[in-house]
DNA sequence: AAGTTGTCCAACCGCCCGACC
DNA sequence: AGGTCGGGCGGTTGGACAACT
């Protein structure tokens, strides 16, 4: 198969070579990716078709730039799965796994430098930190004592709001830890337990501490650090 | 105005995995 | 069991453009 990549062409798409493939697409759907340059006479590799369409021509895919709330979730992301960006964009919705490393690569790495030395020049002399872990009885009020990044520990399951396989993949998280949740026969018991533990469902993002059996809501960094001036980052 | 440097992001590359034969 | 194929992933590159000198 090495051999093949010198007869198809590399570098930037043409309107016309993406003419070619929305059609294509349009009769044939998604897939068999390699079929392309032969039915169509497309000079394309099946790989370089297949980024092109997930990437750029998918109407799935959202253009434009990133929202404020759009770069806290993938903060929030970033900092709980490392560098695994198509989880991380299976999220963010309209977002490509390519896009959101870009912009992290551009922008938010640069963004999150700027808050951890916020954090280290002033950490010492204000209440941004706090050691208690989140009290499952407490009010559950955003900017009443967020957890710490720090809290955030593997074996704190992240639930996403309503999709399942999200909800799978959070609930593989909790049977893989021990504790309270381990009662629970499925997904729904585990949200149910949230209900019961007093916690709205705001927002799309819940951490559950399966030892001390807390519950919590990951902050926006923008309500973590009020204070500070995003624009100067 | 022309050359240089920096930034952004689309696209490529190598590696991996699972399905199928 | 081993080869092939289709597809997915994360890291990296390189071209286009903007900003700067």
């Amino acid at each position: 198969m090495e051999g093949e990549h010198c007869e198809y062409k590399k570098g930037l798409w043409s309107s016309e070579e993406d003419r070619v493939l929305m059609d294509y697409v349009k009769q044939q759907g998604v897939g068999k990716w390699n079929r392309i340059a032969k039915l169509t006479g497309l000079k394309r590799c099946g790989k370089s078709c297949r980024l092109r369409w997930i990437n750029y021509l998918s109407p799935d895919v959202k253009r434009g730039g990133f929202t404020e709330e759009e770069d806290d979730l993938i903060i929030r992301l970033h900092n709980l799965l490392g560098n695994r960006w198509s989880l991380i964009a299976g999220r963010v919705p309209g977002r490509t796994d390519n896009q959101v490393k870009n912009y992290w690569n551009t922008h938010l790495s640069k963004k999150v430098k700027g808050v951890h030395n916020y954090k280290i020049n002033k950490g010492k002399s204000t209440k941004l930190s706090h050691t208690q872990p989140p009290n499952p009885n407490a009010n559950p009020n955003p900017s009443h004592l967020p957890p710490r990044d720090d809290q955030i520990q593997p074996n704190h399951a992240v639930l996403a709001s309503s999709e399942c396989d999200q909800k799978g993949e959070a609930q593989k998280l909790v049977e893989s830890s021990s504790g309270r949740c381990m009662n629970s026969s499925s997904v729904h018991d585990l949200e149910l337990v949230i209900m019961e533990d007093d916690y709205f469902l705001e927002s799309s993002f819940w951490f559950a501490d399966i030892h001390s059996a807390g519950f919590g809501l990951l902050p926006s960094y923008h309500d973590y650090f009020p204070d500070l001036d995003w624009a100067a980052l």
